[in-house]
Order: C-alpha cells, then sequence, then structure tokens
DNA sequence: AAACGAGCTTGGAACGTTCCAAAACCCAGG
DNA sequence: CCTGGGTTTTGGAACGTTCCAAGCTCGTTT
C-alpha cells in the first residue's frame, strides 16, 4: 500500500485512519489522509468485502424495467437500503426462467447481502435454493412458498372485492372480468372478482374472458368482451389491460364512462396520462419495497421463521367508472 | 478448502479441475468434480476478482427507471454483454446529482470491468474522473465532453429536422415547438428544428414554448401553445411533452390531427399506447446499447483516443400527423 | 542404466484488505 | 530511574481464489 510508505505508518494504521478510528494519533491520522487524498487512493471493496465476509450490497432481481410498479417497489427498496447503508444494484431478468436464474447466480456469487426478487416468474425451487445461500424476500405473490423465503404481496382478492364493491355501487350488475394469463396475482384477482360477485347475488354476471400477452391478442380480447351481451363495467386484471379495453372501447364509439366502465389494476402512470383517467387499484409499492428491506435486515440479524406479509391495496377513483347507465346512482 | 480435502488433492488442482482446465487427469477430475457437487461448493467470485483484478462485470448507471428510452438503452447493453460473457448491473441514481455520483462511486468501487452512464445529469467533471479509474461510455448528448469518456448518441437535430420536414411536406406551414428544459439534448432539438425553419422559409412562424417538467407545468404549456395564434402542428421535444398536449387539445376540442398534428420523440411505447398513434422520431435505442459495449470492449483492449458515435434517428409516422388544413396536401 | 520428456500435481506467493495480539511509546507516580 | 497503565502503532495471519515455478511419476530414448 502506497499510502502506507508515504505516509510513513504501516498498513494497519492506514486501515484504521481511512475508517476513522479514533485511535490513530492526530499527527498520524493528519498524514495519512493527506498522503491518501495527494495519491487519489481508494480502498478496495473486494478486498475488504473478501476479509469481512459482506459486501454492504442488496440485490434486487426483476422481471421487466419498463413495468412502473416494479420501478417504484424498487424506489422503496432504494430508500429503507441507503438509510441502513447498503447500496442497491439491479439485475435484470426479462421473462426469461433461464435469464432470471443467471442474474439470480450472479447477485449471490458478488456475495450481496440479501436479495429482493420482483418477479413471479422464478422457479420456486431455485428461489428456496438461493434462501440457502442469502437472505430472500420475494415481492410479488409466489407461485408456491419456497421454504427459507419471505414475501411482501397485496391482498389481490381484497384489491379485486374493492373494485367490485365499487362498481356494483355504482348501481352495475353486469360486471365482467378482463383476466390475466394465470399469473398467480392474476389468479387471485380472479377468485376474488368471482367470490364478490357471488356475496353481492351477482354470480349469474360473472363473466372472465382471459387476456393475451401481446397487443394484438390483447385487442382481440378487449374487443370480444365488448361484442354480443355487453357488459356495462369491466375490472380489468391490470391497467395495460384496462388500457386496452379503452382503446377498444373508442374503436367502437363506446362513451367511457357513460356506456361503459372501466377499473384497471396497480395504479402506474399509465392510469393517470391514460383518457379518460383511470380508476384503478392501488398497491402500497414503497411500502413494499420497504417492507422487502425490513425482512432483509431481520433475517441478517438471525430471524429463521419465515414471514408472509399482505398489504392491503387502496381504490383510487377517477374518470372511467361512473353511474351504470340505466340505474339512478348509488344503490348499495 | 473442503473439496481439495474430500477428493484427496490440493486447492489448486480444484481450481485447475473446476475452470475446465485440461491437463488435470481424469481420475482427479472425477472425484473433484463430484465432491464439489456433493459439497454444494461455488467458487467465491470476490477473491477471484481479486487476484485476477477484474470482475467481469459491466456497471450501467442510470437516472430514471421509470424512462422507457433508458431501458431500452440497457436491453442493448445486456444483448451485448451477455454475448460477451460479461454480467450487467445497474445502478440507479434518479435525478439527482449527489445520488448518481454516490452510484457511479459503487459502481467504481466494485471494480466492475466498465460503466455505461445514461444520463446527462452527471457533472462532466465527475465522469471523466470516473474514466481515469475504469472505462465509460456516456449514452446520450453530454453537457460538455469528458476527456476520456466515450459518447453514442443520436443525432438531435437531424431528427427535429426530419419532423419538421416531414410537417412541412403535409403542407403546415405554422409549426411550433413545444421544448424542454434545457438539457443539452432539447437544445439540440431546438436548434435543429430553428434550422430547419429557416431553411424553409418559415423562419416567421418560428414559435418555442418551453414546457415543464412537472405534469401541471406541463399542461399549462401545452394549454397555452393552443391558445391564442394557435399552430396547425407542433413538434414536441419528446413523447411525454407530446402527450401533455394531445391531453389539452382533446380538453380543448380541438380534433387531432385534423385540427393539429403532433409529432413527439423518442418513440416510447407511449407512442404507441395514446390516442391516436403518435408519430414520433425514433432514437435506434438497441443499436446505441450495442454500440456503448462495443467501445467499452475496446477500450479494455487499450483504445486511447476518444469516440463519439452519433446514430442517425428516424422518423416513424403515425395517426398524430396529417394534412394541413388548408392545404391539398404534399406542396414540397 | 542414465537421461529425457510428457503428463499431472503441488506448494507457496500474490491480490488488498481487516483483525488481532503484541509491541512501542509516553507520561505520571513512586 | 523504574513501574504501571493508557494510548498508539505494528507485524503477521486470514479471507478464497489464481498464478507460477517446481516437483513427481511414468515410459521412452540414448
Amino acid at each position: 500500500m502506497d499510502v502506507a510508505a508515504e505516509a510513513g505508518v504501516s498498513k494497519s494504521l492506514v486501515s484504521l485512519a481511512l475508517r476513522g478510528d479514533d485511535r490513530v494519533g492526530e499527527a498520524a491520522r493528519e498524514r495519512i489522509l493527506t498522503a491518501a487524498e495527494r495519491l487519489g487512493y481508494r480502498s478496495n471493496t473486494l478486498a475488504r468485502s473478501l476479509v469481512q465476509g459482506r459486501t454492504m450490497i442488496l440485490g434486487v432481481l426483476l422481471t421487466d424495467l419498463a413495468n412502473p410498479y416494479h420501478t417504484e417497489v424498487v424506489a422503496g427498496v432504494e430508500e429503507s437500503a441507503d438509510a441502513e447503508g447498503f447500496t442497491v444494484l439491479l439485475a435484470h431478468g426479462q421473462r426469461d426462467r433461464r435469464r432470471l436464474g443467471r442474474q439470480l447466480e450472479s447477485l449471490l456469487q458478488l456475495n450481496v447481502d440479501g436479495v429482493v426478487v420482483i418477479s413471479s416468474w422464478l422457479d420456486p425451487a431455485v428461489l428456496a435454493e438461493a434462501a440457502r445461500r442469502a437472505p430472500v424476500v420475494m415481492v410479488g405473490r409466489p407461485t408456491a412458498f419456497s421454504p427459507g423465503v419471505d414475501t411482501v404481496a397485496n391482498d389481490d382478492e381484497a384489491g379485486a372485492r374493492a373494485a367490485v364493491l365499487h362498481l356494483a355501487e355504482l348501481g352495475h350488475e353486469r360486471i365482467a372480468h378482463l383476466s390475466g394469463t394465470g399469473r398467480p396475482a392474476s389468479r387471485a384477482r380472479d377468485e376474488g372478482y368471482r367470490a364478490t360477485m357471488r356475496e353481492l347475488g351477482l354470480g349469474g354476471h360473472t363473466a372472465v374472458r382471459p387476456i393475451g400477452d401481446d397487443p394484438p391478442q390483447r385487442a382481440r380480447a378487449a374487443s370480444e368482451l365488448l361484442g354480443s351481451a355487453r357488459p356495462s363495467a369491466v375490472l380489468a386484471v391490470n391497467d395495460l389491460a384496462a388500457l386496452a379495453l379503452l382503446d377498444q372501447a373508442h374503436a367502437s364509439g363506446v362513451p367511457v364512462p357513460d356506456g361503459l366502465s372501466v377499473v384497471g389494476y396497480d395504479n402506474t402512470t399509465l392510469a393517470e396520462t391514460v383518457r379518460p383517467r383511470l380508476t384503478s387499484v392501488d398497491q402500497p409499492r414503497l411500502v413494499m419495497g420497504r417492507l422487502a428491506v425490513r425482512l432483509l435486515l431481520e433475517r441478517m440479524g438471525g430471524r429463521t421463521g419465515d414471514r408472509h406479509e399482505v398489504l392491503t391495496p387502496r381504490l383510487v377513483v377517477r374518470a372511467s367508472s361512473g353511474p351504470a347507465p340505466g340505474g339512478t346512482g348509488a344503490t348499495a
């Protein structure tokens, strides 16, 4: 270490001084700091991590950078991690199990101190295996619970329920559901939708149409839903699906919300840019991110039992939902 | 190293065997591999990087995760990095110089082999300093060139020019510009707009209105632009600005494109979701990402001179631009 | 029978830190 | 002038790899 030579002290003392240890004498500290400054010295994190056995890095693994839901969770993670002195690095796996696995492996190899997985695409077995090597929290509803992995999710059933109740309160009865493609969260929303329809005595009006993954499929699904027995309101599995629906409604000359009410899910920025502004179920994403970090810290602190946090979503009413055409407004 | 003991060989041989060196005898290799398998052994990347002096990691520093322009550049970076055997990790700085600096520092401390900066918010001096520690490529138009830093940008003047020519060809003369807030790219687009207007003899119709950063400011700027002397066409500094304009036009009952043509910039996914679909100038983002990696590799390979690549953008015509109201279509 | 070379294997140094026990220094008290 | 105790400083081990020069074990050549 050149700084040691430059300042005429041992490497040990340099190490102490640079870490701000107060056992270092005033004169020595002075010389060391100026020497380090002059030489532009930067301690090597790799070496430090090697000896300390930790990196002060939290890894975040996500499927989809373009998805604002994910990125807001990340914001929450970053906020808490910063406050605790951790650096956050993101690894991006796309919707590809293999790539996700590889990226997860990269993070673990880096010896990150914890991993937040924002994706339900990862194989539960892979997740469990990762949890044996480092604390792992999964944000979102898992396909199956993996032992050793904590989870933070929103209550999809409750979210769907709130949306259906809102629509029923506006007088709607023929409430349809533009559902997802079998991912865990979408299944739960579907379930919540069906249960609430039954609970309201609207079971007979239950109508579910799955939507595709790519834009053309989405458009077709939306158009079919608006076809023959058109519902007066639709709960979409997410904002993207709701958008496809709005688009299709516009194309077919169906006015929203006067001819059709639409409710989305996730309350992405999309909901606030689209016309008309979209009523949507909001997940507390920031809170979820912060919570994920707290769970990681608890694990590092020695907790062994698994925790599964479920947060309550909140309906944000905007312009895309209104009174049912024939109704007189509130009936419930 | 337990594997060595387990297989009854030296740690050196284990190291060789696991890296697939062909000098290792068949019997020993066999024993080592099964021992490693049984013990669930994973070599420690930190230690390897420490001795080899490189990490096979490329860092990407970005301002805004939520911006699809950025994330597509990232996709290009990842594609090329993967092909070259590098892992890509992202650090996210938000629009905050200090935070960006800290994140950059984190990446450098990790000893990444190269950094791609997708942000024009970073202080050029900080960038230059970073370039002294690792190869750095900046994607986007820099505030000022930093010695040692390569850049990859699109030709904003040319993009703005293409948009104006397109509108002029449709017969528009009163073409206004909803401009940005002084970032380098937006200044260049502004310049391209003005120059092209002059070139077409439309200098007298030049009208530039700056837009704000937050939604309410954007809305006001859009509304003012549509006020008194309403232009027949507008080039917006980016898709978000164009969106605000579309929104405002809708609110004031101005039909697009019949009463007003709008052209955006960046061709984000927004352009394909908004109604009407937005004509927009597309930057070759994937190519830019790939190019950034190539420049990094060249630096690692020993190149010393700086390179500044400028790519040509391409106008994507959609439904938001049409013939000028009074005109007969193509005039140019 | 000695020397050689090819194929495999090994021990120890090195990477740049932190950690720890021990050494050196200093000053006050006896 | 020695002793003790606190403060400051030090050398060497350790972290888990890779790298390198050197070693061993054969069978083959001279």
